[in-house]
DNA sequence: GCCGTTTTCGGCCCGACTGTTTTCAGTCG
């Protein structure tokens, strides 16, 4: 899977054309950080996709025309691109890494490579501590604070991947274990089988009899960098997204165990482990052992549980916050699944800053057995996005009629708006506007340094106007690339409570409400709703990770808006 | 380089903020 590669690369040849000056580099810019944004969210291999419908399809998708698609299949057939080689040799360095430091642009990149010959991180840690960049023209002591802290907070989440990013790179690679004929079963496991927001690393489980022919296949695949380990049962490997992924060969006998252990967490087996000593027996990877070493385990997991006297629950919950008791009760709650979701509540169109039409993005819904969307397309406060006004608004909710009578009932998309709460706790629409959506997202995109009170203050302020039906990623964060605001999520909580308003589960790179939010807003009589925020069709497919988000967050279907069918959401939304 | 109720050329999101300046460039959203 080299989608995030592809992507990489796009991003960076991006950077590289913004440090040229010809009249329509900017535009050039653009179009390939769109591609770049295509590809990364991207849930298929583009290989596969390439595969399938060759050049045709991949100019199918989203911001790729003739030329980046034809750069998309150089590198597949090739492994090179080489425009972006051509570049590189001009700008030889590390600008994905670099542009990834908040406060550092590629033109800034440049300077300090002309200047200071840093051509990487590694280079700008060691001038930033001699104190070099601040005496550079253009940049001064406040320069080389925000460097240092935008390198901290990189450091802080460095290694660890966003489970979108991770978790279809280890199906691929289980699928192609499974295509080689040479395993009976294979699974992940781990922490992208718990669908923790990040993950550090991938863990596969196959069963085998020849272990050592699996590993050879294993250490040749495209997506393998370099072999950190290699041997009959356990191989580790460097793949070229960027993580580490163990592979573990065992016997049929040992699988079930096996998946207990190595799905973790670690503070969940350590507990399961201890119920298993109390009952006089032994757990480790290999098998539920008894007094006498004999296994007496079974080939599943769900065995293991059963034999110790616990329920199964799902992956998700194996944290360690109390699902133990609960196993042991067998009072596992029956969580939300992918399958109960019946609508999205969250997703924009092309009108702002979306890829797709409004007709696109229900085509696409119906696909997805979907029964509705609510269309919520920025407002006029993000220029950025294209985001709309009133009038603006107006014609979608017309153009909405339109298209939904011609749909016949079969689909109906919800007129509504992600709209800005502003500094002071107003509006960005006004109210006879809103009133008229039927789907209003309440959203904080702006102005989100300002302190816990204010913030809290602002949001409730937007909340009690009662004109807000989700609040839209209470807390502000992207996974890895920004930190939540300062915010009282629990007084939060209490307004939605009040005001009837959804709590939202934002399943794109923000995961946002995350699990432990989940849990600590659980306790006030507050619904939820998993949206996508697709900004394209594709998109859709983030869905799954919102429902792990929010069955990580133990919850069920009732407590789930967007699981409800059509009739019973609209009288929902209507109060 | 992409895209098309403006359809194969000529548009394409732009204002706020910051730190460095002294009228602005770079970055972010």
């Amino acid at each position: 899977m080299e989608n995030k590669r592809i992507a990489e690369i796009l991003s960076e040849i991006a950077a590289m054309i913004s440090l040229t000056d010809y009249p329509t580099a900017k535009f050039e810019v653009r179009a390939y950080q769109k591609a770049s944004l295509t590809i990364g969210t991207l849930q298929e291999p583009i290989e596969e996709v390439y595969k399938k419908g060759g050049l045709k399809a991949l100019m199918e998708l989203p911001g790729v025309g003739k030329s980046i698609a034809s750069h998309i299949e150089e590198y597949i057939k090739t492994g090179k691109i080489k425009k972006y080689d051509d570049l590189k040799r001009k700008y030889p360095i590390d600008m994905a890494g670099l542009t990834s430091i908040q406060g550092m642009g590629a033109k800034k990149a440049l300077i300090l490579y002309k200047k200071l010959e840093i051509k990487n991180i590694d280079d700008l840690k060691k001038a930033l501590e001699q104190h070099k960049i601040s005496k550079l023209e253009g940049f001064g002591p406040r320069s080389e604070e925000v460097l240092q802290k935008g390198l901290a907070f990189q450091a802080s989440s460095s290694g660890r991947m966003l489970i979108s990013e991770a978790l279809p790179v280890a199906e691929n690679l289980v699928a192609q274990l499974i295509k080689s004929g040479l395993v009976e079963r294979a699974m992940v496991a781990g922490s992208a089988r718990r669908m923790r927001e990040t993950v550090g690393d991938l863990d596969l489980l196959v069963i085998s009899k020849r272990g050592e022919d699996v590993m050879d296949f294993f250490i040749k695949l495209k997506d393998v960098e370099s072999i950190i380990a290699k041997g009959p049962t356990k191989s580790a490997v460097r793949l070229k997204m960027g993580l580490n992924c163990d592979l573990r060969v065992l016997e049929p006998k040992s699988f079930g165990a096996a998946v207990q252990y190595f799905t973790g967490s670690k503070d969940h087996n350590i507990q399961v482990r201890q119920i298993a000593i109390d009952k006089g027996y032994k757990l480790n990877e290999y098998g539920l052992l008894d007094r006498k070493g004999k296994d007496v385990g079974g080939l599943e997991e769900e065995h293991i549980y059963e034999k110790l006297g616990m329920q199964w629950m799902p992956p998700e919950m194996r944290e360690a916050r109390g699902e133990v008791k609960l196993a042991l009760a067998h009072k596992i709650p029956t969580l939300i699944e992918v399958k109960d979701i019946k609508g999205d509540l969250h997703t924009h169109t092309k009108e702002t800053d979306g890829a797709n039409s409004l007709e696109e993005m229900a085509q696409a819904a119906m696909k997805l057995g979907y029964e509705y969307i609510a269309n919520t397309d920025h407002t006029k406060s993000e220029p950025v996005t294209k985001g709309k006004d009133d009038k603006g608004f107006e014609q979608i909710m017309k153009k909405t009629d339109k298209l939904n009578d011609s749909l016949n009932g079969k689909f109906t998309i919800l007129k509504g708006a992600e709209c800005d709460i502003l500094k002071d706790g107003s509006l960005d629409l006004s109210a006879k506007t809103l009133k008229q959506m039927d789907c209003v997202v309440g959203a904080v995109h702006m102005n989100t340094k300002m302190d816990e009170k204010q913030m809290t203050d602002r949001i409730i302020k937007a909340l009690d106007t009662g004109l807000i039906h989700v609040l839209a990623h209470p807390t502000g964060r992207i996974v890895n690339i920004r930190e939540p605001y300062k915010v009282d999520l629990e007084k939060v909580a209490e307004a939605a409570e009040r005001n009837n308003v959804v709590l939202e589960i934002n399943s794109n790179s923000r995961l946002d409400l995350n699990d432990t939010n989940i849990m600590l807003v659980s306790k006030y009589k507050v619904m939820f709703a998993i949206d996508t925020d697709s900004h394209r069709t594709h998109e859709y497919s983030l869905i799954r990770y919102g429902v792990g988000t929010a069955r990580r967050g133990w919850l069920t279907k009732e407590r789930v808006l967007n699981a409800l069918q059509l009739d019973k959401l609209k009288k929902m939304l209507a109060k």
